[in-house]
DNA sequence: TCTGGGGTCCTAGGACCC
DNA sequence: TCTGGGGTCCTAGGACCC
């Protein structure tokens, strides 16, 4: 267990700021009127709720169910059920992070809708001036709405941001600094931020219930018994930093991009033009964050809702040199794997394509024996996605991702989808 | 009929070495 | 007959997160 420097000094505190129902509270920036409606926004493919206003939350809409187990309750509310439109959160949460970054100089983006920012005082009630101002500051330059949770270390300060959300003080912070033991009390194990089913099982068998059991517990037990990674979230209950932070913004050690397909695919070459689209996203972001890969991973399935016999998935990994960021040459390595894998007389459900193993592109040793990728290439594909982002769409695209506007029946997102009439549905 | 997508980190175990 | 005790590197897959 590494302590960071700072573990006995006792003004650092850590904020997690969190934006509220992010995806919703998006679209309602947008859409003022609906600021009292119940509203969820959907998943690709508009399959599952991905995100919901409090009001469809009181209503017992649950997280991540799937959107036809609830149409008839959505309806009887008169919900406004939305297809995602990610590039507006991206968007939004670039402002968002904007905003937060005037208030610390150390900050870590953790996710969309999420920071870490580290802060030091001395009184509590500097703290709670802090919080009020970032409310208040964010809410007036974005529009978003958002809670904070703030204490020692990470997971407690998670935890202080769980009861900001849950018991909603009129506050929009909480302050996890006194009678922390009464609090942990109170909190499941299993709602602990780095604890999830199975661990949660795990620590049931050993008579470990709530928060505070598990802040309890004999560490050189739990160490022994679970893992490192169980052994630091103890220590970081007990109010002991182990998790750092990420203060740059590092580049991805893994891209993946897979989809369900809007309808079953069950030729090679429909699966193939899926698969190939992937490879020119996902080597797209590759370009972008200056990087090569060294690995390409496809992988295929039927649908996992389907009896045994005809459930079908398997996946295959591909390794070479030289590292390539070029989507014709990933293309080709797919179209080698894709056809390994592929059995004829499945109807597949899902596919998606993992770039790993990479590596920053000027410091890529070329292989003795083979050229990288040459400098024409480089400039073809720098033009190519220069012009892509210029038109905010695919205007040139390889011909093996097939004619774009049957690639829209399978695999759009955006498409409007009639049987949603009662609903607003982009 | 209709069930998301994109990440990180860690560990166990195999292969190999001296 | 008797069969050590380290160590490294790699990878697949588990577990977790939003």
């Amino acid at each position: 267990v590494v302590l960071s420097e700072n573990s006995n000094c006792s003004n650092t505190y850590i904020a997690l700021v969190d934006c509220n129902n992010f995806y919703v509270s998006c679209e309602r920036v947008f859409n003022p009127a609906w600021a009292k409606r119940p509203i969820v926004v959907l998943s690709n493919n508009d399959g599952c709720i991905v995100s919901r206003s409090e009001e469809a939350k009181q209503a017992g809409i649950p997280m991540g169910a799937p959107l036809f187990k609830y149409k008839h309750h959505l309806k009887a509310i008169n919900a406004i059920v939305l297809s995602s439109n990610y590039k507006l959160y991206g968007e939004m949460s670039e402002r968002v992070m904007n905003v937060l970054s005037t208030f610390t100089n150390t900050m870590e983006i953790y996710s969309v809708d999420e920071a870490w920012l580290q802060v030091s005082a001395r009184k509590i009630s500097q703290l709670e001036e802090y919080a009020q101002d970032i409310v208040q500051t964010v809410q007036k330059n974005t529009g978003i709405p958002i809670s904070i949770g703030i204490a020692k270390t990470k997971v407690l300060a998670k935890i202080a941001n769980r009861i900001c959300k849950k018991e909603r003080n009129e506050s929009q912070f909480f302050i996890l600094d006194t009678n922390i033991d009464s609090i942990l009390e109170r909190i499941d194990v299993g709602d602990i931020w780095g604890i999830g089913r199975n661990l949660k099982r795990r620590l049931h068998q050993e008579n470990i219930y709530t928060a505070l059991d598990f802040k309890n517990s004999n560490p050189s037990y739990i160490r022994k018994k679970f893992s490192i990674v169980v052994s630091r979230l103890l220590h970081e209950l007990k109010g002991l930093p182990c998790l750092g932070f990420e203060k740059v913004s590092n580049p991805r050690k893994q891209i993946i991009v897979s989809r369900s397909f809007k309808t079953r695919i069950i030729d090679f070459e429909s699966l193939f033009e899926a698969v190939a689209t992937f490879i020119a996203s996902a080597s797209q972001k590759l370009r972008t964050q200056q990087s090569l890969c060294k690995a390409l991973h496809i992988s295929i399935r039927t649908s996992r809702h389907v009896n045994a016999e005809s459930f079908y998935q398997n996946s295959l990994t591909v390794r070479f040199e030289p590292a390539t960021a070029h989507t014709s040459k990933l293309i080709q390595i797919a179209q080698e794997a894709t056809a390994q894998i592929y059995k004829p007389g499945f109807e597949y459900a899902k596919a998606g394509v993992c770039l790993s193993e990479i590596v920053p592109n000027q410091a890529y040793q070329l292989n003795f024996f083979h050229e990288g990728d040459t400098s024409k290439e480089i400039i073809l594909e720098r033009i190519c996605d220069h012009i892509n982002k210029k038109f905010d769409q695919k205007v040139i695209y390889y011909a093996a991702l097939g004619n774009p506007e049957a690639r829209k029946v399978t695999l759009a997102k955006l498409r409007p989808s009639k049987k949603w009439d009662l609903y607003t549905v982009r």
